[in-house]
DNA sequence: ATTGGCTTCAAACGTATGTTTAAAACAGAC
DNA sequence: GTCTGTTTTAAACATACGTTTGAAGCCAAT
């Protein structure tokens, strides 16, 4: 909580604004009465509102995505010359993301929040910054989604990796979800935990489903092209 | 394409902006230069912006919803007193957003974005404007999920709907996915169609997934609650 | 032809935004 | 104590926004 330097003390205030109410909707001045320094600071520290969102996701995202190659260096080696599993694949993700060191009670489900609001809201510069930035263990990630799951035609692992992607971001980034999760008494860690231990089990379950479900049912408009 | 009628070039050209850039980073100058029509026109025709943004809503909205409504009809009454399964539920509100009356090509595809926007970013007066005005549909969809997955917690449920309706959203919020869409150029219907035969099945899956699977593998950090 | 009700138009209004400026305050080194 | 570079401050800047205004244009009914 309580930094007296004034470049945390504006990350702080712009990541929970940021998380409540997006980037557009979050004004400089906002962010610097909440942080209590003066306006022309994120200027001079940071030199632009964009450089300030870069500068957010990078306090969390650069230890996140070193935890994340380390994370995904041990499941390779444990499984030595065969892929990992699905499953293990997205335990690795997802207990990587738990297990980061929190600055607050709230961490985590914030920064889900600003993770799943950089990828809908389509600020161009953060989409940008994002893929130069932590494109490698992203691409990583992606190649293990494909070794796991070989029985996928590259289209069909194309579209449910987005599905997944879609659950994953949609729900962190539901206000009302966060909302609820911020009510819970018992702390956040746990709350993210019980998230992540009925997403993975969804996602896994959707990532595998069977062909023979895409035909409609009988009768249905919809035609098979 | 060609209406001549000032009210409907604006619904179109906010339809389309809103679609590619979010209602915040859209300007009323965007919306007139590209409808061509003077800049108080839309104050003039609609009174504001927000309700420039429930008119884009309701134009298509509110026909889908009757149609969706009588979807539900034919469906409850061919099950007879027992419930329509998962699938049947799902495929009926598939195929109701697939039916609808297109306005160009384009047409589902932007009104797929639109709906994921509203979702996610948190216009307080346009989620309160749908729930007002679309919220019966809405929860008898959800009433029907519920009757449909009788083995599910209350609780797992409500997340299950969760991720539902992220995947659901964000794929169809998604500009890149949008972008692939609308370069397909064997019709956007098809597209559409395609992307619901691949959408629906993880999503049943994924509602159905076993609870034996909540618990992460062997030497996982994740501690199950 | 003239009226009266919509609709369009160019212009302006007030406000909020991100950014810049230049002076003041501060801190540590000598 | 004085100097030097950094940080903070109040004020202003230029721009963009949503909205309002009042006159002009239009068109059918009288």
């Amino acid at each position: 909580m309580a930094q007296s330097d004034t470049v945390d003390r504006i990350l702080d205030a712009a990541e929970e604004l940021f998380a409540e109410r997006g980037f557009s909707e979050t004004s400089l001045r906002m962010i610097t009465s909440k942080a209590k320094v003066n306006l022309a600071a994120v200027n001079y520290h940071f030199g632009s509102k964009n450089a300030l969102i870069h500068a957010v996701f990078a306090r969390f995202l650069t230890p996140f995505s070193a935890t994340l190659e380390q994370a995904f260096d041990e499941l390779e080696e444990s499984c030595g010359d065969q892929p990992p599993t699905l499953n293990q694949t997205l335990w690795a993700l997802t207990e990587s993301a738990v297990r980061m060191p929190q600055r607050n009670e709230k961490g985590i489900s914030i920064f889900m929040r600003l993770l799943g609001l950089a990828y809908t809201q389509s600020q161009g510069h953060l989409r940008k910054f994002l893929e130069q930035e932590y494109g490698d263990p992203f691409s990583r990630f992606m190649r293990l989604l494909k070794a796991a799951t070989p029985q996928l035609s590259a289209v069909d692992r194309y579209w449910r990796i987005q599905f997944m992607l879609g659950a994953t971001a949609f729900t962190m980034s539901s206000s009302d979800a966060l909302r609820d999760i911020l009510q819970n008494k018992t702390g956040v860690e746990t709350s993210v935990q019980e998230i992540a231990l009925r997403l993975v089990p969804f996602l896994a379950a959707g990532m595998q489903a069977e062909d023979a479900m895409l035909v409609p049912p009988k009768g249905s408009r919809v035609s098979v092209a």
